[in-house]
DNA sequence: AAGACGGGGAA
DNA sequence: TTCCCAGTCTT
């Protein structure tokens, strides 16, 4: 006899009893679409369902068809991204669509090997692509799974560790069950956003209550376990808002850094918050700026814009300049000049809509 | 294995 | 303010 109908596991029946009274109405939920599905994992991958909501709805707008995405400029792409953060996966999405036309005929592979394949498309994403789009029982592993399984079962390996990642997917992989898998994948994820949430977990009407480790134990607030990340760094902008007559100044990113393939502002950057005179000067020369017929405002006030890893503090020097910058510092410096109307159609980091906002 | 990569919400 | 939220790629 095989075990084609292997015994029942309790998590699976609980989740799968709980889901259906409890879960929230999610548009990416109503559709089999590989390309709505992927989308809605990739903006969901560190994104609040809150936050990415409207997101999805606008790209999804804006893009229907993965053609329409791979046939898009990438800078119109990372507009519709901007606010989201983390553009990499805009970029990916982007390179991603294109290799799906031009390489698999416009159709996502049907696999979660398949699926990993593509850029930008980790063990995550793969397999809730798999399992909503194509039912295969391969477990998704998010931060909602690892604490819902951290819980339940008394695991304490530190889930900040790539290590650990084999013990949860095996757990998982153990309670997936081949008959709905993409219900339990659902199901467990939205367990541990709604009910076993990070912190005050609603254990009172939990029905795991009996079975969960955690709370047997006393130790709900105690798992997962999370090693704490590195401090993070402050870092010092000095933005040079250049503008001759009604167009301004900016460049597109495109160093090894935050914000790549963002536009943003000539700048330097110092490791202490003031930038020295003699320091600024220096760098309007090299910008090819004529300092008697500049007219140089006062620097703005700081703005502060913290990022998970690093602490930015940027100030904003605006200068009206009485001639155009020279050919060499724009080729050089990468540096275009927009009207208003182009400047919006950018796509920023936000810390530069913030600044636009307030002064252009 | 460790670091890089955004931005927002809640306490 | 401080704490929390985390997949994928690169090194």
């Amino acid at each position: 006899m095989t075990n084609a109908t292997p015994r029942p596991s309790f998590l699976a029946a609980a989740l799968l009893a709980w889901y259906p009274r409890h879960h929230r109405d999610l548009p990416w939920r109503h559709t089999r679409d590989p390309y709505a599905i992927w989308l809605s994992e990739v903006i969901l991958q560190q994104t609040r369902v809150a936050q990415g909501l409207p997101y999805y709805e606008t790209f999804l707008a804006a893009y229907p068809t993965v053609q329409a995405l791979a046939a898009a400029p990438e800078a119109e792409v990372l507009r519709y991204w901007q606010g989201l953060g983390y553009y990499s996966r805009a970029r990916n999405m982007h390179l991603t669509a294109q290799q799906v036309v031009a390489e698999y005929g416009g159709l996502f592979p049907s696999t979660y090997a398949g699926l990993l394949q593509l850029r930008g498309v980790g063990p995550y994403t793969a397999a809730a692509i798999a399992s909503f789009a194509f039912d295969e029982a391969v477990a998704v592993l998010d931060g909602n799974v690892y604490r819902v399984l951290a819980r339940v079962f008394g695991l304490h390996s530190d889930i900040a560790a790539p290590s650990s990642r084999k013990e949860f997917q095996a757990l998982a992989d153990q309670h997936i069950p081949s008959s709905t898998p993409a219900d339990f994948n659902q199901a467990i994820m939205e367990f541990g956003a709604i009910q076993c949430t990070p912190v005050k977990p609603d254990c009172l009407f939990c029905p795991l209550q009996s079975q969960c480790w955690a709370f047997q134990h006393g130790q709900v607030a105690l798992l997962p376990v999370k090693s704490k990340a590195k401090a993070s760094r402050t870092r010092y902008f000095h933005y040079f808002v250049l503008r001759h007559g009604e167009r301004t100044y900016l460049r597109e990113r495109r160093e090894k850094d935050i914000w790549q393939g963002l536009y943003d502002f000539a700048m330097t950057e110092t490791t202490v918050p003031e930038l020295p005179p003699a320091e600024l000067l220096r760098h309007l020369d090299a910008l090819g700026v004529q300092l008697d017929t500049s007219q140089a405002a006062e620097p703005s006030s700081a703005y502060r814009h913290v990022l998970s890893h690093q602490k930015l503090e940027a100030r904003f020097h605006p200068m009206a300049l009485s001639h155009p910058l020279p050919d060499t510092t724009l080729r050089d410096l990468g540096l275009r000049a927009y009207s208003a109307d182009e400047i919006e159609a950018l796509p920023k980091p936000k810390l530069i809509v913030n600044y636009c906002n307030q002064n252009i």
